[in-house]
DNA sequence: TTCTGTGAATAGGTTCACAGCT
DNA sequence: AGCTGTGAACCTATTCACAGAA
């Protein structure tokens, strides 16, 4: 497939997030105009994404919501469930187990995985840390596609690479350091000091 | 001053992580292509990032770091604090309350205001929940920058236009909405089920 | 007539390559 | 000799504008 640019993913997510509130508003056709006004862009832009992945629409009317739903899915990969993996139960893995967002969107935090015997054995939200030296045992029996990182830095890379070595084909990183991975494997990392650090660059150069 | 991208200022918030960790290890002087490779990215464009500011460094040798990381903190807004509150006791919020990342960086949660109450009166993180009515009173007394808004989605406009009428202006958006602001206060947004389907697509698009 | 789909034009961001300072 | 600073070249992304389908 041609490549398509990580701005362009972006938009499509927020495309069928704004297609599943007009669904629910009963709307059953939309036009390029109309996701573009909800996503702060413009139709041009909108047709052009869309464009990457085939003809959806209808000239003269627009798109069919429930049809371009569907198209969305499916070129997001989100026809199916995804089982993750959360490697560290610290506060923000713990606020992650539990995020609506995620199991909304098909993807089901199965496991938790700490280093710190107080943690292994407690609970969270319904399932039972486990000690994170039994991911790759744990990754074979169960094989996973994803994994979200939450541990301190200086344990991120070696937790990587035992995902790696599970199977693990896409990494949430939120650890601040950036992970080497096999070409194969996909990582993004989200880093909150460096938003709010776009943020007080915005206020210190207006 | 001329306009620079959002990705070249992600950029220099890790140029100055990196010069950090470099003055950690005792190095005085650093090469745009040493930047590059733990970035990865290439010397030109660090050196292009830099340019947009001025010209830092000495032909032959590269740049002093301590002097570097001062430019870097001064063009990222990080020579002062900021007063932070937090708007959403939820998980999520508790999680970024006590963040270490933010304090380091000079970003000091002051306060957190929820409107259930229950939450309201309770203590997080030593800081005492207060309730979100009170909030356009409590930053007219106290003048603040940057607000983290952590709220369901039904709420986070709301809260938006009470941050704004406060005087905040610049704001960190966690709830799946797009916020409306006037043209002088900036938004960012942070969506995770939306970096998690970036994953999802990667995976199905191999 | 309306709104899509898409080449062409434009704008924006990255890389090249080299003159010039240390 | 080594490495910066920067125009120029290149590449990628967005916007324009219009032919064509409903």
């Amino acid at each position: 497939m041609r490549k398509i640019s990580g701005s362009t993913v972006r938009r499509l997510s927020l495309y069928l997030r704004f297609l599943e509130q007009f669904d629910a508003l009963g709307k059953t056709t939309i036009s390029s105009a109309e996701l573009a006004r909800r996503g702060a862009t413009t139709s041009a832009q909108v047709r052009k994404d869309l464009s990457f992945f085939g003809s959806f629409g209808k000239r003269g009317l627009g798109y069919s919501v429930p049809e371009l739903t569907a198209r969305l899915r499916d070129i997001l990969g989100l026809k199916r469930t995804y089982r993750v993996v959360l490697v560290g139960a610290g506060r923000i893995g713990g606020a992650l187990v539990q995020y609506p967002g995620f199991r909304q969107r098909g993807f089901h935090v199965a496991a938790i995985y700490d280093r710190d015997p107080r943690k292994v054995g407690s609970r969270w939200n319904g399932l039972v840390v486990r000690d994170v030296r039994h991911i790759v045992g744990d990754l074979k029996k169960e094989p996973t596609d994803i994994a979200i990182v939450v541990t301190p830095a200086d344990a991120a890379q070696d937790v990587t690479d035992q995902l790696v070595q599970g199977g693990v084909k896409a990494i949430l990183n939120f650890a601040p350091i950036r992970l080497a991975v096999p070409a194969d494997v996909v990582v993004k990392s989200v880093n909150m000091a460096l938003e709010l650090e776009t943020l007080s660059f915005a206020l210190a150069n207006r």
